[in-house]
DNA sequence: GACATATCATTCGCATACGAACGATCTTCG
DNA sequence: CGAAGATCGTTCGTATGCGAATGATATGTC
């Protein structure tokens, strides 16, 4: 009915930019609500970074710091500072390599081998929970999307 | 050929845990490939969280600091520092609300207007180089998964 | 009006994240 | 052997991100 409305419409389809409609906004928001089904799962005892560390030096063995950091995605300082937060706790191990005078050895104290075990089905829960929204099928797609955007 | 090693087997197939496999451990590595693609499309010039203000502040005008945390999913303590940052650089305005004297009012200033229209192209070229990898067809089903998992 | 409740902003402590700079150590090449 | 370059760990500064506690202000009810 308005001619100038119908042209500010048009122009308005041109700088159309809605947040909730990017992808990173949403990535971050789906992170967020993982952290927080994760952290229910497992009664606030663990982050998910600080899992990550755990899982993979119980499914690789003992394994330089900087090693650690690339296997679970970390920076050398964010790393530097979640094996410092599990060797407080007892749950990881910390040795010179004897052949390199660079590298720590990081690995899996008995402690945090018993963590490992307790916490798995906890682990499930939270991967689990998280796409509980989600078809079978589209759990399927989306998984493999994930992988290919890494 | 070895009965021990296919009981091992067995073994290890139930207690098969790959980190790698895991939906919160990718969708980290999702959020770091985008916030890496983020900062250089805008040059650095910008956090992807500081982008969330000013766009939403530019879809919706102004705003309680409240609710800007709650349209941008940021926890009020998230909120405050980003918008304290945007402040230093001028880029938003606060005042309070003379109708509540509870509340503070966030807006765009002038040049943080001016940002968001120097932006826009950076952050509409960040989402796409993020989602890259990925078919049409796998886009608008990874897009309708993430808002799912919200 | 007074009191209980709710909402908002601030602050503190802790835990990721990353870039940059630094020193120590190893490797390589001449 | 010795210098150059690569790798590793540490540290600093900055920016999210969240839970919990606190004080200020609004709202609802009596």
């Amino acid at each position: 009915m308005d001619p100038a409305g119908h042209l500010q419409d048009e122009q308005n389809e041109q700088d159309h930019y809605v947040l909730d409609e990017q992808v990173g906004f949403l990535l971050r928001q789906a992170q967020q609500r993982h952290a927080g089904l994760f952290s229910e799962c497992f009664g606030g005892d663990m982050t998910p970074t600080q899992w990550a560390v755990l899982a993979k030096l119980a499914e690789i063995g003992e394994c330089s710091q900087n090693l650690l950091g690339r296997y679970t995605a970390m920076d050398v300082a964010t790393i530097k500072g979640v094996v410092q937060r599990l060797l407080v706790r007892h749950l990881v191990l910390r040795r010179r390599d004897p052949d390199d005078g660079r590298q720590l050895l990081i690995s899996l104290s008995n402690d945090g081998r018993a963590a490992f075990d307790r916490h798995l089905a906890d682990a499930r829960r939270a991967s689990e929970s998280t796409l509980a929204a989600l078809s079978e099928k589209d759990q399927a797609v989306f998984m493999r999307c994930l992988k290919a955007l890494r």
